[in-house]
DNA sequence: ATATAAACAGTAATGATTACTATTTGCATT
DNA sequence: AATGCAAATAGTAATCATTACTGTTTATAT
């Protein structure tokens, strides 16, 4: 925990933030809810929601937009890009060359400061597809 | 209207429609409610959600993830991006010469079939910029 | 040990969207 | 022009994610 991120310990925090560095799974706040209550089984679901605005405030996880009603909380910091399934709904990460580069090719085109980017993709998964 | 929408006109219908093909601002459920209450006083908001929804299913408009709470809609069908003013909160439209390309990529790094994606960039516009 | 503000639990409130139901209406058929 | 019927609507209630509020607990500096 670096001197930008806040200023005191919690159990809950900690919890939270070694769930998310151990899945792959994208969850939403209520899918961290579900799994830290395992351990502090009186959690808040307010607690989580306020942690995980402050961890996003302060860059350590990433919020994604994924467009299913609930956002996704991830906390692979390098710039990716990510994939929905329109069929069993399972969001997974996705490496392209021009991740690193779109704030920067936005910003040239828009005249804009460009601080970050949202990229979502939608469609079937390999799994699904191999399933039909 | 072709044969792949809906198959009854109505003039709630087509308000929406026309406030969405004069429009620039990319507005929110909301936004098409209240302008189109001048001139159809007592349309149902209930009647605008499901407008936009069989709109964006038949792929006449797209829904925009602006990620500040609601919806966007746009009815430019042209692949493009988004930007998101996060001092005004101003969402411009952004041509960017991956757009295109861009689900082609994704599916050749994933192996899923993509069939679209949602790009927002989020920072500062140049409005704001010249204000400070 | 104590003080103090940060963080919390629990609950209420909000806001966007969807669901439901009885009524209206576009339009095909006569 | 009248009739029938399903599509579309208005109005309202319900749902779901998220935020706000309040009194209590707790990390940590002194």
């Amino acid at each position: 925990m670096n001197e930008n991120s806040k200023k005191r310990y919690s159990r809950q925090r900690e919890c939270i933030v070694e769930f998310l560095k151990n899945t792959e799974i994208h969850p939403t706040a209520n899918m961290i809810y579900d799994k830290v209550r395992e351990e502090i089984p009186n959690i808040s679901l307010g607690t989580v929601y306020r942690n995980l605005s402050e961890l996003t405030r302060f860059g350590e996880i990433i919020k994604i937009e994924s467009g299913d009603g609930a956002e996704r909380y991830d906390m692979r910091i390098v710039p990716h890009s990510h994939f929905v399934c329109k069929n069993c709904g399972e969001v997974s990460d996705l490496f392209l060359d021009c991740d690193k580069e779109l704030d920067k090719i936005a910003a040239s085109v828009s005249g804009a400061e460009v601080a970050s980017h949202n990229l979502v993709f939608n469609g079937v998964c390999q799994k699904c597809i191999s399933k039909k």
